[in-house]
DNA sequence: ATGAAAGCGCTAACAG
DNA sequence: CTGTTAGCGCTTTCAT
């Protein structure tokens, strides 16, 4: 299955020139007389030539490619994050690779080493709802592997971080629910070891403090895998419904159209007469029923930070870098 | 930006034996003595050695990983088919990068001559709605290079191709409108370049035919981004409103929750009026509003398809193979 | 301004 | 069973 293309070789016996003189003139270098490289770059502009990144990156250790590892593209957010990266690193002349890791931190780690070996020269990721174990990746940031965490980031490790600010939206999510007169408000939410769950849940407790409300461990539901199995959400709404919570706030998109569904299913009747209020960054929540209140990450931007951090990094010179954790705002959108 | 990893010869070198004995105990040959092959292995583990795959890859024109190049993985319908490919990626120990066109033929290029540059092992794609010129793909197929298609498919190419019955599909949907009384059926659709464009709309002429029902050029719309670009889309349903349609049917995932939602925005009071079947692979449904009629594809039986039958084509020694053109039938659910 | 040669990390004849 | 050597395609000293 060998199909040959042009080396660098070939230009080079067919012009009668050395193979370093094809390279430099292929890379414009100062020391080739303009005729040579005339003469080089159409003749590989004929020949259709195209260098072998494979071998430059084993040369050079870059490959001008960078890596995203998200749980799930089918989510809203996540593929929202993406296009913010894509747009930044296509400007700069990044290519971009995308794998998934399904919430699985096997296969968080497989991806991570494909992409780490394969000399992607960095890594935009957000960690799985399994992973408890970071150290891997810990030392590969401390050989000088450029990565950048964005909205479930791990603790305590020396990188870049972009989140959104999400305590103040499950602040602002209670809030709203409590002004519309709710008094039981549930809580449905993901993996306990996520940054989100933990930043999220805190917002919930700050607001039911702020506005008197029950705090009641019953109305807070874990979802381990964030609503990927519908198996644990139909057992959380379940649970919930023995508890009368007029509202709910809900921590993330999978989630929210899971127990929209959940209420589709099991409790139709009952539709109408609970508050939903919502993390998800989906374009269509308007044609979403029951009407729910979105509150929305800024995904986008936070895509193009943390490329732009990413990148500054990968080129930076000199490994001094200053870590910086990017806290985006999230707004909040009522429908009627 | 050096972070330097163990290499064949450093285990080499510690062990006092020769890159090529490391080598081939790593890979466990049948030439090297158990007494060797445990020593290698055990320093390799303990020093926690990867190979790098770049000098591998170099070396052996292969990669084990495929790429998969879609418009749009904010897509229920190309999501799922990924999740497919996945699927059978894994088990077969091949990974698999992700990257998106967003329907733009240059960035569609792009992408395919980076993965197959980076000697990524196969190709598994779904055309952009803007490609029109498929040679530079069929030359790569010439080389040798293996693509399977799926989903939005080439003519006239030598490849495999796995494929929804589009054209059943079509007439399934406007059969179901027709039965339920609809009169005037409307057609709002993706690019016209597009297989699946063509194909759809093949079965809606056929439908509309089987069951005695207006045939009016006004009735059909195209939306060259596929609803990508929501003024395209907006225009599309305004100038439908003036065709009193009763009935409508929709060619894609995008276009499908598209047009609701430019019915909610614009037409709030006629939603209900209108009978709607819609290709999408949404798994929500159930809590759109209005109740559409759902056209699905199974995707990811598809992408498994598509998958095996790249995997099967990459690792054929001789290249002498059989074309086949894999089409799956599509569903239909009614929502109440 | 150009060429020769070495080497990135790995594999695979070919020798022994 | 193990070592030597060459080479994948490219870049890059170091000569000239």
């Amino acid at each position: 299955m060998a199909f040959e293309n042009y080396t660098i070789k070939d230009i080079a016996k067919a012009l009668n020139l050395s193979p370093s003189t094809v390279s430099r003139a292929l890379r414009d270098s100062y020391e080739i007389s303009a005729e040579t490289k005339k003469i080089v770059l159409a003749y590989a502009e004929k020949m259709n030539y195209r260098a072998n990144p494979i071998a430059r990156s084993l040369k050079e250790r870059k490959s001008y490619s960078i890596g995203i590892i998200v749980s799930e593209i089918a989510n809203n957010f996540f593929s929202q994050v993406i296009d913010g990266i894509e747009s930044i690193a296509y400007a700069k002349n990044y290519q971009v690779v995308i794998s998934q890791t399904h919430e699985s931190a096997d296969r968080e780690r497989l991806n991570v080493e494909h992409l780490y070996g394969r000399s992607t020269d960095g890594l935009l990721m957000a960690l799985s709802a399994e992973t408890s174990d970071v150290r891997y990746l810990e030392s590969l940031i401390e050989k000088g592997f450029p990565i950048v965490f964005f909205d479930r980031v791990p603790a305590q490790i020396p990188a870049h971080r972009v989140i959104a600010d999400n305590k103040q939206g499950g602040y602002d999510a209670v809030h709203y629910l409590a002004q519309r007169g709710c008094k039981r408000v549930a809580h449905l939410t993901g993996a306990r070891t996520l940054s989100i769950t933990k930043e999220r849940l805190e917002g919930y407790q700050m607001g039911l403090q702020a506005h008197a409300l029950d705090m009641d461990d019953a109305l807070v539901k874990y979802c381990q895998y964030g609503g990927l199995q519908h198996g644990e959400l139909q057992q959380a709404v379940t649970e919930l419904a023995d508890t009368d919570y007029d509202g709910i706030f809900i921590s993330g998109d999978k989630l929210t159209t899971g127990y929209l569904q959940v209420m589709h299913e099991r409790y139709a009747a009952q539709i109408g007469q609970v508050a939903i209020a919502g993390f998800t960054n989906s374009k269509v929540v308007n044609i979403f029923s029951p009407t729910i209140t979105a509150i929305r990450q800024p995904a986008f931007e936070m895509g193009q930070r943390a490329a732009e951090l990413l990148i500054q990094q990968i080129e930076a010179k000199h490994s001094g870098v200053d870590f910086e954790t990017v806290v985006l705002p999230t707004t909040m959108i009522e429908n009627k």
